[in-house]
DNA sequence: AAGGTACCCAACCGCAGAAGG
DNA sequence: GCCTTCTGCGGTTGGGTACCT
């Protein structure tokens, strides 16, 4: 249809933020809630682009974001979420609170991939290498099933197999991808995972059970009894934004939000229930 | 200490789909 | 129904850093 460039390219800064920029951003967010990306850097006085300023605020800025590295829960959480989603990062991220899906998906390429390869698992269709080699007809009915039509392995199949060294691993296979999980809370991810209701639940693109309110365009200033009803205690926005800046240098449990683990059950349960209906 | 390599992750790019006129 | 605009998504890139030789 050939589409305008998102933003005219002259003048438009690229490459890292700074501190100023941030400072720019958030301070308009903060005043003017989330509304026309495209109108943002002008509005700001930002010479970004405004998907870039789109991307900063979701994946750096949002002060619902946890820092790290993702634990163990919510890697296996990803493992389980992909081989029903496949590539799916943003639905993904949906179920993981204060994750992006960028976040996500590096974390997929750079060590949840390594991983599965490691222990002799194709990442694309989660199936042991030696089994897929021996018998393709074969409906899965192992933990990291295929019940997902296109599980990830219909449009993207190109990739990432060329480096299954993987295979020379293979001896290794009998230990599952659960192998490390010996946690309670790993326990419960497998049985909740194995609960086909909730897990053609995840089929549902229902809506956002996480971000909802930072997904709203309500200007912040109507804003200040927020997160009720989901049940987070998000800051409220208020006054000015120095609490969001610092928020940058600790990570959400800092302002008392919910651990991983409350959120993620209370997602699970939402899932569950909206099954029912 | 220096150079090379691997790894990580923030940011960019291009496309698809939704929304609105 | 068509066209345009905007947003969101997934793939990819490139700079910074850690590790290795």
């Amino acid at each position: 249809m050939g589409r305008q460039p998102c933003c005219d390219k002259l003048g438009v800064k690229k490459g890292p933020w700074t501190a100023e920029e941030d400072k720019k951003l958030i301070n308009f967010i903060l005043t003017n809630g989330q509304c026309c990306w495209r109108a943002v850097p002008k509005l700001a006085g930002l010479r970004r682009c405004g998907k870039s300023c789109r991307l900063r605020w979701t994946n750096y800025l949002r002060p619902d974001l946890k820092r790290g590295l993702l634990n163990e829960a919510e890697e296996q959480l990803v493992i389980d979420l992909h081989a029903r989603l496949g590539n799916r990062w943003s639905k993904i991220a949906a179920r993981l609170p204060g994750r992006t899906d960028n976040e996500i998906k590096n974390h997929w390429n750079t060590h949840i991939k390594k991983k599965l390869l490691k222990m002799g698992i194709d990442p694309v269709t989660h199936e042991p290498f030696h089994k897929e080699a021996k018998t393709e007809e074969s409906s899965s009915i192992s933990q990291t099933d295929n019940l997902l039509p296109e599980s990830g392995n219909n449009n993207n199949n190109n990739s990432s197999m060329q480096e299954n060294d993987g295979i020379a691993n293979s001896e290794e296979n009998s230990s599952s991808p659960q192998e490390n999980c010996c946690s309670d809370e790993s326990i419960l991810l497998n049985s909740i995972c194995n609960d086909e209701t909730l897990l053609n639940s995840l089929w549902i693109d229902e809506p956002p059970l996480v971000d909802a309110s930072w997904n709203n365009n309500n200007p912040p200033a109507t804003e200040n009894t927020n997160n009720g009803e989901m049940g987070y205690p998000y800051p409220s926005w208020e006054d000015n934004c120095t609490w969001l800046l610092d928020c940058q240098d600790f990570g959400v449990q800092d302002f008392g939000f919910d651990s991983f683990d409350n959120l993620e059950f209370k997602s699970l349960n939402a899932l569950e229930m909206e099954d029912k209906h």
